[in-house]
Parts: C-alpha cells; sequence; structure tokens
DNA sequence: GTGAAAGCGCTAACAT
DNA sequence: ATGTTAGCGCTTTCAC
C-alpha cells in the first residue's frame, strides 16, 4: 500500500525474486487473483487480468516452482538415470524420452553415473532419492540390477529401459530376439553356412540376449555354432576381430552386435583385401544414421529407439498419474534392412 | 508421541511423503534436530543422531527438495536448452555438461526444443523462465539469436555454446576457425591445388565460421576458391555433393564441414570409383569415434567437446554462484588428427 | 546440544 | 469476481 518500488531499490540486482505478493501489490488486488491470473483461471474480471499481466510483464515475475511443487506435492519433473550418452541408442532413446515428457508437461532430470561401480550406482539412487522427480527411468545394462541389492528408490514409479526385470519392474525394451533372429536368418537364407558373431560385452543384457537368440537361431537351423566374439560395442573391438576373422577362409558370414563393431569389422575386411559382400556378408545391429552410408551401406537391423522413449514415457506417467500399470515388459519390434553388405554365400572351393 | 506408525495404515501406500517431522515424532526430537542430522551438521549428540537416522530409514524419509528450495531459493540446477541431442557434438556435450553439473553437485534440467520455430524457442525460453533453475545453458545454432528479438530469460546466468554472441552473453566454443584453416592448410601442403567444400547449413553458426576460414586460408594461399555446397551435415547430403564432385577431374581435395559428410563424400567416391587419398584426399570435422574406422580412417579436426562442456559449466556455475565473469567468449582449440584419407596430390595430367 | 517460532511463495478451501 | 486464511516441509534465528 505504500512505496512498493523500494523493495529492489538497492544498487545491484536483488537475489530475491518477485513474489505474487510483490506483483498484487503493483496492481492493487490479492495474491490470490494473481494465482488465478497465473494459472490461467477464467473467474477474473478481464479488467483485472489484464492489470495483473502488466504488473507481471514490468516486475518481471516469474512463478516460483518450489512453492507451486511444495503445496501440490508433485514436480512435474521425471529423472532419467543412466550409464553413458554416449551411444547411439541411449541417445536417441532420451532424445525421444525428452520429447514425449516435454509433451506431457514434464521436465527431465538428468542423473548421469559416470563409473558404473556398485558404489556410484546406489550413490546415484540416494541422491535420485531426494530429487524433485516423479518418476524415474532407468536406462542401463541389466547386470548391475541382478547381481547386487542395493536398493531402487521406493514409493516412486519406476521404467527400466533394456532389462529382463519385467517380472519386478516396467520394463520397455526393443525385441532383441527378433532382430537377432532375422538377422542370422538372412544370413543362412543367403545361403551361408553358418554365421559367425560379433557379441557385445557379456555384461550387457542386450549384448546377451543377441548373443543366445543368434546360437539358438543357428542351432535351430542344423547349422554349426562357431565360437562367439566378445567385443565392448567399440569400432576397434570390431576392427580387432575382424582382422582375426579376415584371415579364416571358414567364415563367409558375420553378425555384429551393433553397428559400430560391423564397421570396425569391415574396415577390417576391406585392409585384408576380402571383398564385402562378394567373400563375406556382414550384417550389424542399430541402423545408425551413418551405417546406410557406410561403404558397403550396411544390412542391419533397425531399432525403433523414439517408439521405445515413447512407450517408456507413456507407461511411466500413467504410474504417476494413476493409470496405474503393473509390472511387465513392453516390446518394441526390431526389423531388418537389408543393404549391399549382404549377399549369396560365395561358390565352396 | 501416540501411534505414530498409524500415518500410513491405508491400504495402498499413501502419496503423501514422510516428512521431517514424522521423522522427529518417531524418534522423539525436534523437526529441527532432524533438520540437522539432514544437513549433516557436527552439534548434535551421536546418540541421539542415530536415533534420528534409525527413525528416518525405518519410516523411509527422503527430503523434499521443493522445500529446501523454496527456503533457500536456490534450485541446485541448471537448464540446458537445446534443439536437438542427435549430433554426436552435442550429445557429447551434453555428456560433458552432465557430469561437470554433477560434480558441482547440480541437477541438470533438459529443454529441448523440437522445432525451431520462433515461436516455439520463444514459447521453451517463457517455459524456461518458470523452470525451477539457478542458470541456463542453451547449445544451438546461433542465427536464431541474431534475427529475431525473442527475450532470452532474464535475471539468470546463461551461458551459450557454439555462438557468436560474446559481447552480450557468455559463450564457450570450440575454435572452429583454427580447424577449416588447418584442415585447408593441410591439405594445400600436400601439394592440392585447391580445396573444395562441403559446407553445412548456411543458418549454423560453426558451418559459416568454417565455411569462411575455409575461403579465407584458400585466398591467403593464392588458391582459387571454388563454389561451396551446402550441405545439412547428414551423410546423405555429402553422398550427394560427393557424386558430384567425384564427376569433375579438377577435383583432388575435398574439406567437409563434419565427419558424417565426409562419410557421404567418400561412400559417393567410392561408388565412381574414385580412389581414397590415390585420387582424391578427403577431411572432415568432428573425430567421431567411428571416424578412425571409415574407410580409409577419415583425417578430421578433432573437437574437445568435453572441455567445452566443462568450461560451459565452470563459467555458468561461476555466474550463479557470484564469482561473476562479464560476457565473453572462451575458445576452446581444436587439431588436426591426420589418417589416411589424405595424401599428396596426383600427379597433373 | 536441543527446541520453538517464523516464514519462504504458492494454492485449496472457504468466505464475501 | 475477488479476498482471507491456513499450511505444504524445510531452514534460519534465537532461545534455553
Amino acid at each position: 500500500m505504500t512505496d512498493v518500488d523500494a523493495i529492489d531499490a538497492t544498487d545491484r540486482p536483488s537475489r530475491r525474486s518477485v513474489s505474487m505478493a510483490d506483483v498484487a501489490n503493483h496492481a492493487g488486488v490479492s495474491s490470490q487473483t494473481v494465482s488465478r491470473v497465473s494459472n490461467g483461471k477464467t473467474n477474473v474480471d478481464d479488467a483485472t487480468r489484464e492489470r495483473v499481466l502488466a504488473s507481471m510483464r514490468t516486475l518481471g515475475y516469474r512463478p516460483n516452482r518450489a512453492a507451486r511443487s511444495l503445496k501440490s506435492g508433485r514436480f512435474k519433473s521425471i529423472g532419467v538415470i543412466m550409464f553413458t550418452l554416449s551411444t547411439f541408442g541411449n541417445m536417441r532413446t532420451l532424445d525421444a524420452i525428452a520429447t514425449a515428457s516435454a509433451a506431457a508437461g514434464y521436465t527431465l532430470t538428468l542423473m548421469p553415473v559416470p563409473h558404473p561401480t556398485q558404489g556410484a550406482i546406489s550413490g546415484a539412487f540416494s541422491r535420485l532419492n531426494e530429487q524433485a522427480v516423479d518418476g524415474i527411468v532407468i536406462i542401463f545394462e541389466a547386470h548391475v540390477l541382478d547381481d547386487s541389492d542395493f536398493a531402487l528408490p521406493r514409493g516412486i514409479p519406476i521404467v527400466i529401459i533394456d532389462s529382463d526385470a519385467g517380472d519386478r519392474y516396467t520394463v520397455v525394451d526393443t525385441d532383441q530376439a527378433l532382430g537377432a533372429r532375422t538377422a542370422t536368418e538372412h544370413l543362412l537364407n543367403l545361403g551361408h553356412r553358418t554365421v559367425w558373431h560379433v557379441a557385445g560385452p557379456a555384461s550387457s543384457f542386450s549384448a546377451r540376449r543377441r548373443l543366445s537368440t543368434w546360437r539358438e537361431t543357428l542351432t535351430a537351423a542344423g547349422a554349426d555354432v562357431p565360437e562367439p566374439l566378445y567385443g565392448d560395442w567399440s569400432t576397434e573391438s570390431g576392427y580387432r576381430h575382424g582382422l582375426e576373422l579376415a584371415g579364416r577362409d571358414d567364415v563367409t558370414a558375420i553378425f555384429a552386435a551393433n553397428d559400430q563393431m560391423a564397421l570396425g569389422v569391415m574396415r577390417a575386411l576391406h585392409e585384408s583385401g576380402r571383398s564385402i559382400p562378394g567373400d563375406i556378408s556382414v550384417v550389424g545391429f542399430d541402423d545408425t544414421d551413418e551405417s546406410k552410408s557406410f561403404w558397403p551401406p550396411l544390412t542391419t537391423v533397425h531399432q525403433d529407439f523414439a517408439e521405445v522413449g515413447r512407450q517408456c514415457i507413456e507407461k511411466l506417467i500413467g504410474e504417476i498419474e494413476g493409470t496405474h500399470e503393473s509390472p511387465g515388459t513392453t516390446i518394441v519390434p526390431t526389423r531388418l534392412v537389408v543393404r549391399d553388405s549382404t549377399g549369396p554365400a560365395p561358390a565352396r572351393s
């Protein structure tokens, strides 16, 4: 009622932000009316609304989310915990998650766990535990969930990506098995007597899943099952194994567990003077943007990461907002994209 | 003092979370003491502390960040606004930002802006405006800052990545000019009479910067400046331009503004039967993980995205916590990584 | 070493 | 259509 402008009359801008009370003062209304305007309620006179809006603008009012959350008990925010952003799949999934949650009016809080040691994970969880989030998405290799007893946060909805914990948690995953089977059968159908596998690390759930399905498919077809070669997803590991495979003349078909290793394999093949697909066919997994421009363009299994992200947020928000879903696994299909890196088996010598 | 366990005695878990008061009740102390324990203050008797800790555990107490923020006026959170996660550079930068801010005890709030239209940006900013963040990092093409008058959030520290707005804002960027110059000179020094450029989109600040430095370097060396070919960062656009360049016999050296376009160019060259680097040398920009496994391994400009992210958070937190820095630009060096895609110019016909 | 009181900015519930 | 009251969970201040 008196000198409202004196509030910020210090030299440097005050740290204290403009509150509803300030706006109310300035506009000569109650803070409740300001609240109504701020929330777009209809029961405010147009003239009053304009006056309040004007005051908001001049004062530079920004609603305080903390206060709002304190009142409502909701944060409108989803926490994402992940080991690394730096894989194609994680990045794509995160992108989709971000888009989907933004569309639903939720903000994303990132919780990276740089070193997946037991301590780091527990630490991340306990930190996440006190974050202002309404739900959590966990993106990582499932084995850490298996062989440890650290506590996942309780009393808060959780969705896990890339795991087999579907009996205990809500899980969303791509159809690893379908992809690996289709890839292997594609090669077999092309007349290759068997298919070699450059696998992902044994610690990875999806790598294990691709490996076992490759093995089963081979067995079902009555083909020999060569010893798998374990890589670490990197082009270098693919290159190393590729060099080894290039040296053997009984290798005509290779299924790599991701595109990067496939790229490394192909580089090794090129360097060894083996023709692709003339001598050896190569299939990858992921269908990264680049894979269609590899030399030769790579036959690979397409994963719909965007759909994974979407499903994941849909399930999570469902749980948050009460449309509850029990634990269970949602599987997003994969499909084989045939390009130029695969062809008929060479005539036998 | 009475039946504290009755609090949650409903069938399904109550939405209301365990408060300090609950813990205080359970432990038979004041909530003030619980607060002290929760914040690790020392002036609490060991026995009391243990009792409180035990109560926290049994009750499953989680501090409420909203209340804490409401009191302190701080959110310990940094907002990141970006157009897309799905580029190598953005992803790497975000990764570094996440790591750096986690180390500093800050949480990251993601604000994706899917469609960089004017409306979307303003909308994102006004939404961001009311987010619970202490500072903002903006990662995107600079032109949107140039030719529009939408308001950046006010009264909150901002750091911009990949921009030339250093006079108005705090900016962190990689040394685009150094990279483009080194790449071009590398080719010139190899005896190539000139260097063709597959540029990024004209709307991108870094693309424009690489283009202009390429041009200047050529001019300074007295070399012809061919018409640049504009791509959109994608392998396909590189492929298209590569096809065109492969058809001209006066092309011996190509500088692509990123690795993906370089990959596309190389595919086109392979398909056209041109040898790399025998007939044509190719240089990229970024040094993605895959580029060392391209065929042939790509000579490219390495960008230290991790350092960009680190610097960015350092500057931002400096501003947030008062160690103020005026507007200005921090430049992170780049360096050329020479691999097998570049070689001496072929003897002239 | 511990407790009581006040209030951060907001909104739900209840006036008027 | 607008105002008043109370209180969300926490921390700061001051008392003991």
